[in-house]
RNA sequence: GGGAGCAUAGCUCAGUUGGGAGAGCAUCUGCCUUACAAGCAGAGGGUCACAGGUUCGAGCCCUGUUGUUCCCACCA
């Protein structure tokens, strides 16, 4: 016999700490592979180690930990992996902003010492987040957490660099790229962010050399002029006929430049001609290509203007012959040497100005591309990098894809993909940061050899002078695309991998489908030959209530440990799965949060009722058909009803519907009917009947309870190890299935005329303010065939619709005199309450009905007269519209008749 | 410039083989009915943005319009 006694309240606290460590302590997260059964397998998207669990991050748990509940329940060997991110670019950031606190440098420390403050790092906030997730009632697989810098996986990174290298989809080249002048390094495309900032533009005149006119150009960054070589005009441009093979003038350095004719000059913008700056910008820097022009840096990469020594030493690398294709010039900007970019554009334009090649300045809102990280203005510079060849990765990605091979959700994302995918340029891989993957490239300091290894190299293969590894680190997404194979063991043939590639789903916010979701893809399909995920399920964004995207800056953000200690891990869960459909962002609130908590003490409650009526009850199984009653029949149909459909969107990955479905059933079913309808037996003398009831009782809460477990795993185990009859957790527990021989749609539908009926009465007793405690003699007529249904079901009005005595009465006899009186489809029913009374009103009312139900019937009569509906329609929608109109008319003659009566009262 | 989402009750949002409009919160009324006032029983409230089209039938499919949000793009 177990305890029988719940508290009042539902307090999680205790509860949530004590079974998660019990879980894991009996390790029910922990995989198994069983041979012939086919797993269900996730990769958690890691967090980064330098964060802190928000709502995103409970956002994207719940629907991976729902599903992996639900299938570790359906039997199914389930496997969620979990892990996290060494995230390169912001860990190493946030470690030189503690130092810089110091008044240390990475320069001053060195590489060596700052890798070490890196892992002590990792060492003492790394956990912080999976800690977290562990309240939030996270089932993955600790014994499996991987990250990504741990050993196994910079072993599957250099794998898979050295093998694109190979196939030569990774190459080192001088390219455009992005570099943030704040981090010090190079991004890629994807961490560019464009934000509209306001500008100018500025207007100014070019001499040319043969004619001596003015051309006019416009420029956002005047300060890049300096390193112009050349000036474009459209070779069709009629303007400009006759300056094709002529030269420009670049003002201030006074250099001759050529003016060349390139469709990339607009004729329609502007004055149709552009000036050309190949090492700062992105445009320029094709066009100089095209055209072989010189490419010129004039800034430093921390944002300074170039000097002499920068100049010098540039030239010394090109003159040695050692320098590789497009490596750019540098110009000693002389007077502007050493200022900042933006102290040079003043002083340039100040020049300029001065000079008269400035025409005039207009203002101009534009979209500037900022880092993703610091958002500071990214700088558009020629740099020698490293990059991944994208077309061959992803047009294979994209192939498999089209074929089904992965699907999203919703399916909207796959266009999102494709685009993406097919319009890319090369990737940029390389890092000047400390924190990550070092490249395995390694150079001979003598001869200039490059050696690409998997292993370290120290002596030159050709000449045999040292060789030193390349400084850079590989971009973090380099790693995270691994994630999905190098987590199981990749590139050994693990037992793991083999069983658990590819995985089931993947879940992702929509955010990161470029830098994530898609790399993967295209790793999984070239290293894998597979995709890695059958189904990506993409959730939204967690807004704040008004709408907001919670941000530090804006201090918006709801913290979901605190929602957690304020209102239950449970709370939080389920609120962020009602009302949510996939893709869709979600506005949380504390409202939101508490109406979940509210529904968390509904549960308790309802299970406190049926323990404190459980009292020396052992369960023996539901009794036969023939000793339940209508309502026993009703809820465990509706609950038949309730598996099939939480199945069913469970397998849809719909969650939101799930959890939708299984509250529904808990509060408006089984607390609001059937738990009233028990009472009356659990109350009552009969031994045999206060049996069946108990175990319907029981049978359905514990069904329900398991239906609940994937979005409220606490509540729902805590209440399971009450209830008589189970062991052990219901996390180990099966999934419920659908019985046939528990599935009764006849009487079901019995039931719910007799639900009908009570409704009617409520609101008849409402309408005429009767209370509760004064109890009422009830009349009721059934309509035709609901005569059997209705002998047996008196018993219900007493307790649900307040009636001291029931009677049923057939068609031929008379009504009772005064009365309140209501007519339904499946009965007619009288109050008799005397001078209560008021025949106004209650003909006012009975007019309100009849002129419902009129409208039905025109309704029904206006489809059924329809050649078009009879002809094409199902039957079944046929018979099904003729019932109803049928059950209507029927009920217009009763009110007709009652209208009648009262009229004579 | 391209693409996508959204527009349904006062608010926040559900609603997919097209077949009589839903929930939560808020509002109003009445209730401490021995599971729960974090609750119970009722009520009010919507030409499902607008205009066309397809269909026997459209919140749902198609076209266009308006408003709004987001993503992408080398908008000198």
């Amino acid at each position: 016999m177990k305890n029988v006694e719940m508290e009042k309240v539902y307090s999680p606290r205790e509860i949530e700490g004590r079974l998660y460590a019990e879980w894991e302590e009996k390790g029910y997260f922990t995989a198994h592979r069983v041979e012939g059964k086919k797993p269900f397998t996730i990769v958690m998207p890691p967090p980064n180690i330098t964060g802190q669990l928000h709502m995103g991050h409970a956002m994207d748990t719940l629907p991976q930990d729902a599903l992996t509940r639900y299938h570790r329940m359906k039997g199914d060997p389930t496997l969620w992996l979990p892990g996290t991110d060494h995230a390169s670019i912001a860990t190493e950031a946030k470690i030189v902003e503690a130092m810089r606190k110091e008044g240390v440098t990475k320069q001053d420390i060195g590489r060596e010492e700052f890798l070490r403050r890196a892992w002590a790092w990792r060492e003492q906030y790394g956990g912080r987040i999976v800690q977290q997730q562990r309240r939030l009632g996270a089932s993955c697989d600790w014994s499996r957490e991987r990250f990504t810098m741990d050993e196994g996986l910079n072993k599957a990174v250099v794998e898979v660099f050295v093998r694109l290298y190979e196939k030569g989809l990774i190459y080192r080249g001088n390219r455009m790229v992005n570099w943030c002048p704040h981090c010090n390094t190079s991004i890629s495309d994807a961490e560019v962010e464009y934000a509209e900032k306001d500008g100018h533009f500025w207007h100014l005149l070019y001499p040319v050399k043969e004619t001596g006119e003015f051309l006019e150009l416009a420029t956002t960054r005047p300060e890049t002029m300096l390193g112009d070589t050349a000036v474009a005009i459209n070779p069709d441009d009629p303007r400009y006929k006759h300056l094709h093979g002529c030269h420009a003038i670049l003002p201030l350095l006074n250099k001759e430049i050529p003016i060349v004719c390139d469709e990339h000059a607009d004729m329609e913008k502007g004055t149709g001609v552009v000036k050309i700056t190949p090492a700062h910008d992105p445009n320029d820097f094709e066009v100089g290509q095209r055209h072989s022009l010189p490419i010129v840096r004039v800034f430093t990469y921390d944002g300074h203007m170039t000097g002499a020594s920068e100049a010098a030493e540039a030239a010394e690398l090109i003159a040695s012959g050692r320098a590789a294709e497009n490596e750019p010039e540098v110009l000693d900007c002389g007077k502007y040497a050493g200022l900042t970019t933006q102290e040079a554009r003043k002083a340039i334009l100040a020049d300029l100005e001065a000079g008269g090649y400035l025409k005039s300045v207009e203002p101009l809102k534009h979209d500037v591309g900022t880092c993703y990280r610091c958002h500071t203005d990214i700088e558009p510079m020629v740099s020698k990098q490293w990059f991944v060849k994208m077309e061959p990765l992803a047009k294979p990605a994209v192939q498999a894809v089209r074929e089904g091979k992965t699907r999203f959700i919703p399916e909207r994302f796959t266009k999102v993909f494709y685009n993406w995918m097919e319009n890319t340029r090369d990737w940029c891989i390389s890092r000047q940061l400390w924190w990550g993957h070092r490249i395995p490239a390694y150079y001979c300091d003598a001869c200039g050899e490059m050696v690409i290894s998997r292993t370290a190299v120290d002596k030159c293969p050709k000449c045999g002078a040292p060789m030193h590894q390349d400084e850079d680190v590989l971009d973090t997404w380099f790693s995270s695309a691994l994630w999905p194979f190098s987590t199981l063991g990749w590139p050994d043939e693990t037992e793991d991998l083999k069983y658990f590639y590819p995985t089931s789903v993947l879940v992702s916010g929509y955010d990161i489908i470029f830098f994530w979701v898609a790399r993967m893809i295209f790793s999984g399909v070239e290293q894998m030959g597979e995709v890695p995920f059958h189904t990506v399920l993409h959730h939204g964004l967690v807004r704040d209530a008004l709408g907001r995207k919670m941000s530090k800056s804006l201090g918006n953000g709801i913290d979901p440990i605190e929602m957690i200690e304020k209102y239950g891990a449970d709370a939080l869960r389920i609120s962020l799965a009602l009302g949510v459909s996939p893709g869709n962002d979600l506005r949380m609130s504390d409202e939101k949060i508490e109406s979940a908590r509210n529904f968390a003490n509904k549960i308790w409650n309802a299970a406190r009722f049926v323990m404190m009526n459980m009292a020396d009850f052992e369960p023996q199984g539901l009794p036969a058909a023939d000793k339940l009653t209508l309502a026993d029949k009703w809820i465990l149909t509706r609950f038949q009803d309730t598996v099939r459909s939480v199945t069913a969107h469970f397998e849809d990955y719909d969650l939101g519907m799930a959890a939708q479905e299984v509250y529904d059933f808990i509060w408006n079913q089984y607390c609001d009917w059937f738990i009233e309808i028990a009472k009356l037996r659990l109350n009552g003398e009969d031994a045999e009947a206060k049996r069946t009831v108990r175990e319907v009782l029981v049978y359905v809460l514990e069904g329900t309870m398991k239906l609940l477990h994937p979005f409220m795993p606490f509540i729902t185990d805590e209440i399971f190890r009450y209830l008589p009859g189970t062991e052990g957790s219901i996390m180990m527990s099966a999934w419920p299935q659908t019985r046939e021989d528990i599935d009764f749609p006849a009487e079901a539908a019995q039931m719910e005329g007799v639900m009908d009926a009570i409704r009617a009465i409520r609101n008849l007793r409402a309408e005429m303010n009767v209370a509760v405690g004064r109890r009422a003699r009830l009349i009721i007529r059934p309509a035709e065939g609901w005569q059997g249904t209705f002998a047996h079901a008196q018993i219900y009005f007493t307790r649900l619709a307040f009636a001291s005595a029931v009677e049923l009465i057939d068609a031929g006899t008379e009504n009772p005199g005064k009365s309140a009186s209501a007519v339904c489809a499946s009965c007619e029913l009288y109050i008799p309450l005397g001078d209560l009374v008021d025949v106004d009103k209650e003909l006012k009312r009975l007019g309100k009905d009849r002129e419902n139900v009129e409208r039905e019937i025109a309704r029904g009569e206006g489809k059924l007269a329809n050649p078009g509906f009879l002809a094409k329609a199902p039957q079944q929608l046929v018979d099904a519209e003729k019932a109803k109109l049928e059950t209507n008319r029927a009920m217009l003659v009763s009110l007709d008749a009652r209208i009648e009566e009262l009229k004579t009262l």
